[in-house]
DNA sequence: GCAAGGTGTCATGAG
DNA sequence: ATCTCATGACACCTT
């Protein structure tokens, strides 16, 4: 405190300029050479008297500042991303292919007996990219989904379907008989061709219900054989003859629409992590678009969710806010032009960032808006606002006639309150007071380059002094360019949220979409597969009998005829067919 | 006393 | 060459 007298003393006198030098020289000012070199210095040096300064002094304001503390509300705590479902949809992401890619042997086959049924499946392109999206989260999900699938019970509808495949000895060859004994499995030797080449260990990895890939589908329906399809592949050659009469239901133990429902559910349940009541009110929801949304298989953590959204609305008052923050920097540079210093356009520029709840103008607002207290005393509720960076004032630059000693605390209101916006000032500010620079921080901040030159033309300024401004302007300048800097940080960062969001809706939709298409896959599979086997069991030789589905199949001609050939024939056609796409691989 | 978040400042590079 | 802006890094403060 020994400058304060000095300074109180200090009106516009040499001396006063003597004492501020040497206060200041420190801090970049230096009398002769106020250049960047002299900024290092600057900064050890304010941290040294600032030290000092901690110890002599005893701030007045503490009340305000307790205030202030007490009416700042940060608008904008970290928006808590909801990331919660995603690892469960993902678990089922291996489970998925299996069953997403029938669709293409159901294209080739079902063209033939179900014209007019149109089965979107180039969707397996799509698939495996949303696979490959998903399945990043569904690694640690896999285990469990697997043990689902295949660990089943024997009793478990979905062993009996799934599961059975890939351990029985999967032929081509079956006969149409066998398929009839076949009951629920007949749907999976549909893939069989696929499964067949697996070692049984493998069904732990693969589904027998999908093939790995379309090819192997289209190997499947390329032999046409549609015994072979249909027909579980252990019943194959060894299957009893006397089968032609046993004929069975076709469609008895075939998937009937309970269990396709079944199998979508579980399906779903496994992917998104579903509960069976979730996944069957999406169900009943399929054509709603409210969307099953994995919002609500993070419904427990809805509060999440909410926040995701209200951050989502956050982030779309971000994206106002962006814009407004950008129109802030854009009024950022028009404010430049017109000088920055008008207070209404400041404070609006501060409402305008409320959205985002990013307030680093209202300190600057405070601080270097008003470095005359009566004009912020027009805004007190501005005091609540900002950071207390008094670290940021160098002791040197405090103003001792402004702020009397400890022990002259009790005073005024006036007083108490010209102390606060005092100590509400920069370092910059006090500087600039120090120095008698003829004009406001603001406009050395924020005038055109231009306009600064003229203005400061206009004043005869000695060396330190302009040195001072340049510091000033430069720093002003950064500290505005390091707030958008933040700011855009912040409104990115709301606006990936918001995009993680987005790809999250939009994978809940494909799963809703995969769902429906592997219902009407096995809706279309089952018709076909009855369809077949009323053809074939009306089908009689010369002498009037059935034929045996071990013994002759029915296949597909690509002229969409059907054709009756000997088994044999057929499961050769089908074993060509089968290394074709595989060559083509290659 | 520590951690987290906010802010100002500096250094640096790009336009 | 100079100015301005953007941004990472750092220090310091507040909560």
């Amino acid at each position: 405190m020994g400058w304060e007298s000095h300074l109180t003393a200090a009106s516009a006198d040499i001396d006063l300029i003597d004492i501020l030098w040497r206060q200041d020289i420190d801090l970049g000012a230096g009398r002769e050479i106020f250049d960047y070199s002299h900024r290092q210095k600057e900064q050890d040096v304010d941290k040294e008297l600032r030290d000092g300064a901690e110890q002599e002094d005893t701030w007045p304001g503490e009340g305000a500042e307790a205030l202030a503390r007490n009416l700042l509300v940060d608008g904008e705590t970290g928006e808590s991303f909801p990331a919660q479902f995603p690892a469960d949809i993902s678990s089922i992401t291996e489970a998925v292919p299996s069953e997403s890619e029938p669709p293409g042997l159901q294209n080739n086959l079902l063209s033939p007996l179900l014209t007019g049924t149109e089965s979107p499946f180039d969707l397996e392109q799509q698939w495996q990219d949303l696979m490959s999206i998903m399945e990043m989260q569904a690694m640690e999900v896999n285990t469990s989904t697997s043990e689902v699938l295949y660990n089943a019970p024997p009793g478990d509808p979905l062993s009996t379907n799934y599961s059975l495949a890939p351990n029985t000895p999967i032929n081509q060859n079956v006969s149409l008989h066998q398929a009839s004994l076949g009951g629920c499995s007949q749907d999976f030797s549909l893939f069989s061709p696929e499964v067949e080449s697996l070692p049984v260990a493998s069904s732990s990895t693969l589904l027998p219900l999908v093939p790995s890939n379309s090819t192997s589908l289209n190997s499947t329906f390329g032999s046409t054989n549609l015994a072979g399809l249909f027909f579980p592949p252990q019943l194959n050659g060894t299957a009893n003859d006397t089968a032609g009469p046993e004929l069975p239901d076709p469609l008895g133990g075939l998937l009937d629409e309970a269990m396709l429902d079944e199998i979508s559910l579980m399906d779903l349940a496994i992917e998104e992590g579903f509960n069976p009541v979730q996944a069957s009110q999406l169900e009943e929801e399929f054509d709603s678009d409210s969307g099953l949304s994995l919002d609500s298989s993070h419904s427990p953590s809805s509060l999440s969710s909410s926040e995701g959204s209200s951050s989502s609305s956050s982030s779309s008052s971000s994206s106002s806010s962006s814009s407004a923050s950008s129109s802030a920097s854009s009024s950022f540079s028009e404010e430049g032009a017109v000088g920055y210093s008008s207070d209404s356009e400041t404070l609006d520029l501060e409402e305008a960032e409320g959205a985002v709840g990013y307030q680093p103008e209202y300190s600057k607002f405070c601080r270097m808006s008003y470095q005359d207290p009566s004009q912020l005393s027009c805004l007190p509720y501005l005091e609540h606002v900002g950071h207390n960076h008094t670290y940021n004032m160098a002791p040197s630059a405090l103003d001792s006639a402004d702020l009397p000693p400890p022990s002259t605390l009790k005073k005024g209101s006036k007083e108490k309150q010209a102390d606060f916006l005092d100590k509400q000032m920069s370092r910059d500010e006090h500087r600039a007071r120090a120095m008698k620079i003829p004009f406001t921080n603001d406009k050395i901040i924020n005038l055109p380059v231009e306009e600064f030159n003229e203005l400061l033309s206009k004043y005869q300024l000695s060396e330190a002094q302009l040195s001072l401004i340049r510091d000033i302007r430069r720093r002003g300048k950064n500290k505005m360019a390091a707030q958008n800097c933040r700011k855009r940080k912040l409104d990115t960062i709301l606006n990936l949220e918001r995009d993680v969001e987005d790809l999250q809706r939009d994978k809940a939709r494909l799963l809703r979409e995969k769902v429906e298409f592997l219902r009407s896959l096995r809706q279309m599979k089952q018709k076909v597969q009855s369809l077949y086997q009323e053809v074939f069991g009306r089908l009689r030789d010369e002498n009037g009998r059935p034929y045996s589905p071990s013994q002759y199949a029915l296949q597909y001609a690509g002229d969409g005829s059907v054709l009756l050939i000997p088994r044999t024939l057929a499961d050769q056609q089908a074993r060509r067919q089968e290394r074709k796409p595989k060559d083509r691989r290659k």
